[in-house]
DNA sequence: AGCTACTCCTGGTAGC
DNA sequence: TGCTACCAGGAGTAGC
């Protein structure tokens, strides 16, 4: 599921139900969950801890505890998390369930188990390298105008390389080349100023739009902690509208493939580079 | 550096 | 109805 606008939607709602929040018990029912650190060390550091705060880089969500530790939360296909009374059942899906002290449990919930809910030190030991955040200060035209000068790859998988930009995934990355009237596989390097620039401001306008929707929902994965499905899926131009007519030309919208991944877009509207 | 293939998982759905 | 094949919002790794 979840890409920039739902994982910011599920930081901005757990935020006010986790911080100053004491763990009072753990409970992991898929080992792998944790990412490598056993649920024994696991348990023992999150049990008694408080959270502190609660934030989002790129696609991950950053639960600090008191008084040295953070939990790195990466939702991939499939994760969620939710907070739910303690007399609510889990679901058949929750991986990780911390018991709080005011009655609450929150509840990673992760069906295809791609998902990761990492203790460390700092989020900075979990994290890769992360690209500037879209909706940043650092995201600025002149940044993105040289950064994509100084890379020789198609649009595409350069959006999708979070060590690029951070957050963007496949839908919001084929959103924004409509918007900025993109062919996916065209050459970084080869984009003009005015392109880049459109660009730019298709990546910024596009992921707020979707924040300001709570995100997309389109089957039974995404739904905001509260369980509300999100709204940006109706303002799709593109993404899972194959066959059907463009907005912007009335063209068919066509779906190709690129690198292993599913590209809608209107070839009309974005015109292939030669070759 | 950048591309492709493969892997981790489960569930929904299209097609027969 | 039942079976099978394929598809899916992500991303790390290996090999070329």
């Amino acid at each position: 599921m979840p890409e920039l606008p739902e994982v910011e939607t599920v930081a901005r709602l757990i935020r006010p139900q986790l911080v100053g929040r004491r763990v009072e018990s753990v409970r992991v029912a898929w080992a792998r969950s944790l990412g490598g650190v056993s649920p024994t060390r696991f348990r023992r550091q999150v049990s008694g801890s408080t959270f502190r705060d609660v934030w989002r880089r790129g696609k991950y969500i950053v639960m600090e505890l008191e008084p040295q530790a953070v939990l790195v939360g990466h939702l991939r296909m499939s994760g969620r998390m939710r907070v739910r009374p303690r007399n609510e059942h889990p679901g058949d899906y929750a991986r990780v369930s911390l018991e709080l002290d005011d009655g609450g449990v929150f509840d990673f919930i992760d069906v295809r188990k791609f998902g990761r809910l990492v203790l460390a030190e700092r989020a900075e030991q979990v994290f890769p390298e992360l690209g500037p955040e879209p909706l940043g200060p650092e995201f600025t035209r002149e940044w993105f105008r040289s950064a994509l000068r100084s890379r020789k790859r198609r649009l595409k998988p350069l959006l999708l390389d979070q060590s690029f930009v951070a957050g963007l995934g496949n839908i919001y990355t084929d959103e924004v080349l409509h918007a900025a009237r993109l062919h996916p596989l065209r050459q970084a390097h080869k984009i003009a100023a005015r392109a880049a620039d459109a660009l730019h401001e298709a990546i910024r306008d596009v992921l707020q739009a979707a924040i300001d929707r709570q995100g997309s929902s389109f089957d039974s994965f995404y739904r905001t902690p509260e369980g509300q499905p999100g709204s940006y899926q109706h303002e799709f131009r593109v993404y899972g509208r194959t066959g059907k007519p463009c907005y912007r030309c009335g063209r068919a919208v066509k779906r190709i493939v690129v690198g292993q991944r599913g590209t809608h877009l209107c070839t009309a509207c974005q015109r292939a580079p030669r070759g």
